[in-house]
DNA sequence: ATGGTTGCAAACACTTTGCACATGA
DNA sequence: TCATGTGCAAAGTGTTTGCAACCAT
């Protein structure tokens, strides 16, 4: 019998307290498709009425991304954006125009790391990939 | 014959006055190894006996990425670094445990890239690579 | 001469912390 | 109960701008 999708037991499994105010966030960066930064979380936890503080917004996404449930991001914004930390390894497009935010997937690093890794005597851990460019609808 | 490199002449190309600050920032820009950030660039020219606010070192950057001169890249430290332009396509390592920078060249990143352009809709002007891990001397 | 460049100070944006109070386990 | 989490306010850090003085052309 699977178990449906739980963000408190999710947050139990990570030693976290439950909170509202953590949970809701939780709920927040499951939900959106792309990397979001505090700001806008604190946005959408207010839609949902839920009251929580940009600095609380920050210690948790510092708690999240400590157990590994959210991965820092930075795209040339001079902010952190926070993604959820399950997905799958993937990449990013960011149209320079309009800033949409788009998933790559199908990465094939894993070969040039394994390369980078014995040529040199790097120990790579993880990479970050982001294209820059033009979206479909920017091109017209 | 080879005309020496010359940074006056740089900037003259470029199309940008040609002051004591902007040949310094230039000067330091060519010869570090890595990607560097304002505060340092700033500290770099103090040794050197040229005095430049750092309003006006930012300014100077923004003029040099519109040229082209440099790129801005963040490596998550909540800041910017610029990077001399004109390099050859290539990456960075960053190590976890003491941030130094390595370049990682030989990359064979446009395969990935055509295959994106064509089956997605998107217009790739550039892309950014970078590498996390222990360097060397860390993984002791 | 004069338009672009710079220094200084102040405004901003985002991040980070201290401390008293509130709360989950 | 009590260690942990949170709100509020303030401090930090890095970025950005306004304006008057300055300087390269």
């Amino acid at each position: 019998m699977q178990k449906p999708h739980d963000c408190k037991t999710e947050l139990k499994e990570a030693n976290l307290k439950v909170t509202t105010a953590r949970l809701g966030v939780l709920q927040v960066l499951e939900r959106s498709a792309k990397p979001i930064d505090i700001a806008t979380v604190s946005q959408y936890l207010d839609r949902k009425q839920i009251k929580a503080d940009q600095a609380t917004i920050f210690r948790i996404m510092h708690a999240f991304a400590d157990k590994g449930l959210v991965v820092p991001i930075q795209f040339n914004e001079g902010k952190f954006r926070y993604e959820y930390g399950p997905k799958a390894d993937h990449h990013h497009f960011i149209c320079d125009n309009c800033g949409t935010i788009e998933d790559i997937s199908d990465c094939r690093i894993e070969k040039l790391e394994k390369e980078i890794r014995s040529k040199k005597k790097l120990l790579i851990k993880r990479h970050s990939l982001e294209f820059y460019g033009l979206c479909q609808n920017c091109q017209k």
